[in-house]
Formats: C-alpha cells, structure tokens, sequence
DNA sequence: CTACTATTTCGCTTTATTGCGAAATAGCAA
DNA sequence: TTGCTATTTCGCAATAAAGCGAAATAGTAG
C-alpha cells in the first residue's frame, strides 16, 4: 500500500464524511435538481445561516460542491455527478422499507 | 418532507458516516475482493484488535457489511454492491492527480 | 474442567464536530 | 459615504468519535 493510496483514501474519506451528516445530505439531494442560491438552502435546511453556511463548506472543500458568486448571492452546485447516482443505487440496494430489497436490482453492480 | 424522508436520510447519512474514516474505508476496499476474517483485516489495518473490531461494528450497525461466525473466527463481507461501484464512480470523478478529470467521465451519470 | 485463541465490550482520555449568536465581509443602492 | 442584504468567519459550550489497554465472552482442544 503505497502512500499515494493512503493519501486518495483520505481524500475519499473525506468525501464519504461530508456526506456524513443528514443536513449536508439534504442539501445535496436539493442541489440534484440544479444550483441553488444559500438563501433557498437555508429555508429548506433546519439549521440557521451560519450553521447552513458551514455545511456548505464543508462540501465544498471535500468537493463535492463548488461555489459562484453572482451579486450579492453565492449560488452552489454539485460537481460530483457519481454522488446521485450513488444515491439512486442506495434506493435499491437499501430496503424499500419492508421487502427484501435485492428482489429488484439496482443495476450498479 | 415527510418524516420517513427525513427517516432514510439519517440512515443513509450513517452508511456515509461510517465510509467517512480512512480505515473503515481500507477494509471496505479489501471486502471487495472478498469475506475476510478479523485477523486479517487487523494486519492490514494500523490499529489494534479492539480498534479494527469497533470499525467493524460501525461497518455493520450501518448496513455495509455483514458478519459470519465460523468457528473461533468471524468472517466479514460487504453487502452493499453500491458501494464499490460509487468508489470506482470517484475514480473517474476525481482527478487522477493532475488532469481536470472531467475529460475521461466515469459512465455512471 | 482448564487452557488457549479470536473477538468484542468497557472505561477512559484526547481530539473532532456541531450549532449558535455575534461580529466581520462584500456587493449594491441611494 | 451610509445603509442594507447575503453570506462567511469567529469563539464558545455541548456532544460525539477515536484509540487504547484491560477485562469479558465464546468456541475449541486437551
């Protein structure tokens, strides 16, 4: 195990533990549908803006998002399209509450 | 958003929590290639036994992976198929040291 | 039963993470 | 400039996670 590999598994450790936090999970699954302004993660988030405002950067510096000034508001995007798709895979890999769950397949395999 | 969204994203936000830790996600990475007893991953991990085995239970408590008893060994497998497919996902996704990435695209969007 | 091996659990200290309000910063408008 | 809005940063108290050795548990062998 060379020390690159050690440096790529910390850097993808980094990446699964932003996604670590029902918040910053929420906001991910918000910007799937296309970038948003702070001011609209914060009405849909729990927390107030200085709360949502640091799960933002932890995204991005685990990059998972990125950022863009326009005016006065600073507008987030996903850069990782592997996030939704591995979201979309959970749904069928997790149980859909109470079947077995493997009984239709998630294609990702 | 119904309480069962907010349910499941807590329960997914634990299987990333759990990948979130450089070892954890050492010994999903060997898992892949196959079951592997304790003893094994514990050479191969930096801890010692108590730390591989609280590893191994927060692996499990979050759905990644499953234990087997065979004799005085336990045996661990991953369960969740997603999540090898989401790291070679990031392969592609995240630069491959210094190129912008984007250019090859990882066929999972 | 006793001894031995493989693994987990416990108790503890150290080190992060979280969430919050207050203060700082930046762009725009008057 | 002054003031206003959108957002980030700071400092702090509360909570959670990490790592470790010691003790507990479980299965096997003698």
């Amino acid at each position: 195990m060379s020390k690159a590999d050690t440096k790529q598994r910390k850097q993808r450790a980094a990446i699964f533990k932003a996604l670590g936090h029902p918040a910053r999970l929420q906001i991910v699954e918000v910007l799937r549908a296309g970038e948003r302004c702070v001011c609209d993660l914060v009405d849909v988030s729990e927390g107030g803006w200085s709360t949502v405002s640091r799960h933002l950067s932890v995204l991005k510096s685990a990059g998972i998002l990125e950022d863009e000034k326009r005016g006065l508001q600073v507008y987030y995007k996903l850069t990782l399209p592997c996030v939704g798709t591995f979201l979309d895979c959970l749904s069928g890999d997790v149980a859909p509450k109470t079947k077995p769950a493997r009984a239709k397949g998630c294609g990702c395999r």
